[in-house]
DNA sequence: CGGCGGCTTGATTCGAGTCAAGAACCGTGG
DNA sequence: CCACGGTTCTTGACTCGAATCAAGCCGCCG
């Protein structure tokens, strides 16, 4: 699983770039390293000059607040950049760290590269629609994060983790989170995360095994009213809420990918 | 202030379009009509084919919960894209609805010429820093909103308004909201947003009139823990929380901009 | 074996939502 | 000019979800 571009270069097919724009693009992706779960993968500040693309493992961005609490507001799959903002925006978000949550292997494309890349216009338009496809994540929890009830906003932030994990060739039910961490995305204690979680168990949706596996992911979806779609999935992973059935499409076995 | 293009002029510049992008640019802006308060600029699911600018008045993007409810997730000033969305993933996102809070003039790019300005590299990066930017906003509203007070929450949200409205040349300290915009998008009761402005009105720092007014910025800003790097500001509209010392700096009167 | 980080559980507190009812502020029409 | 209806703003009383504080537990690793 680790060490290939599998994932890169489906995120990179669906997001509009033909062969030769991938083969161009997987050809800039250089000096793959290693980093130890917990460490950061880049600090707050740092990363002059290249952009991070995550090729294995699971990471998170985050900002510290003046407590010092960590504030997670978007995690990353690989395939993911991890800091495409640096390349468009240089030195304006510098409080902006990334972090990695199991061990991963990350690459870096040089800025030089990239600016080669974007001479390319569908490629230019691909690392747009990249950065909009954060922002529609941005804005889906936006609006399901300040209102709604903690069961709600926790199972939401699972199915669209799984979501993202299937779009990119991962297919796990299991994701290698801790509470700590859904706490720190969710914007909810560790101890109200733990019950909510406990409560999700009872429901038969997660395991009760001490790491997080759906094992109902259609319950899981309908109770985070999850309609996949601004994650631009092709079909599947979406709820339909007719009247107050408990009607769920989609969810059937793995989702395809790979619209060009 | 309405009918001309001074505000996306400045908006264009700031994203680093050079004079011959900007007047290619302007020259597309097409067909500007009238909107008044309270409609739809854009009905959900709507604008096939065109991006819509807005050019005077201020507006909202919403998505409408289960309930029916309006949940705000952004703010338009003039000079703002409504939606980048339509044209770089379209028919995903459909849920997204603009609303005038204002009366308001919009003008519209239709796609086909939004193809050809994107042939010019420096303008079609500047469209990318456009979408960047306002990932910038939702990653500090989602840090910022789901943790922290009622007061943090709406302080910061007034004082992104005021400072995204000088970035575009309007320097006004009054904000044409009305208490249930900003429950809408805070995330809040109209309840509590209207007792937790009292508090900012008994505090001095906002003005006693029955609309927004602020008239102590720089306690707003420390109140809201306002940084507004994020925003491209290219200097005040600063806090800095040195120990605990009540120090805020920036906040000089105009702040200049146009930075090429 | 001992320590440390993550998970569980209970008790208590508090911020914010909800419900409900006035009051002030329009714009409109008689 | 004033009466009317609607929308927004205010204020009060009550409820409840989630934070916090405080232990105890479990599993892992040195």
């Amino acid at each position: 699983m680790m060490g290939t571009n599998e994932s890169l270069s489906l995120k990179l097919q669906s997001l509009g770039a033909d062969a030769d724009d991938l083969e161009l693009a997987l050809k800039a992706v250089k000096r793959p390293f290693h980093v130890t779960a917990g460490a950061d993968v880049i600090r707050a500040g740092d990363s002059a000059g290249r952009t991070t693309v995550l090729l294995g493992g699971m990471a998170c961005s985050y900002k510290r607040d003046e407590a010092g609490s960590r504030r997670i507001f978007s995690f990353h799959h690989p395939g993911d950049f991890c800091d495409l903002h640096q390349f468009v925006l240089p030195e304006r978000d510098g409080a902006i760290g990334v972090q990695a949550l199991t061990d991963a292997v990350v690459a870096v494309i040089d800025h030089r590269d990239m600016d080669r890349l974007l001479d390319r216009p569908k490629l230019a338009v691909a690392f747009w629609r990249a950065t909009m496809l954060e922002a529609a994540i941005y804005r889906e929890r936006l609006t399901n994060s300040s209102r709604g009830t903690a069961l709600e906003r926790i199972a939401h932030l699972l199915c669209e983790q799984l979501a993202r994990r299937e779009a990119v060739g991962i297919s796990g039910v299991r994701l290698p989170l801790s509470q700590i961490d859904v706490a720190d995305a969710a914007g909810l204690s560790v101890v109200h995360v733990n019950r909510t979680i406990q409560t999700l168990r009872t429901l038969n949706v997660l395991s009760k095994a001490n790491h997080f596996e759906a094992i109902d992911r259609k319950q899981l979806a309908y109770i985070a009213k999850f309609d996949g779609r601004y994650l631009d999935m092709p079909r599947g992973w979406t709820v339909r809420v007719d009247k107050d059935r408990f009607q769920t499409s989609g969810c059937d076995g793995h989702v395809e990918h790979g619209r060009v």
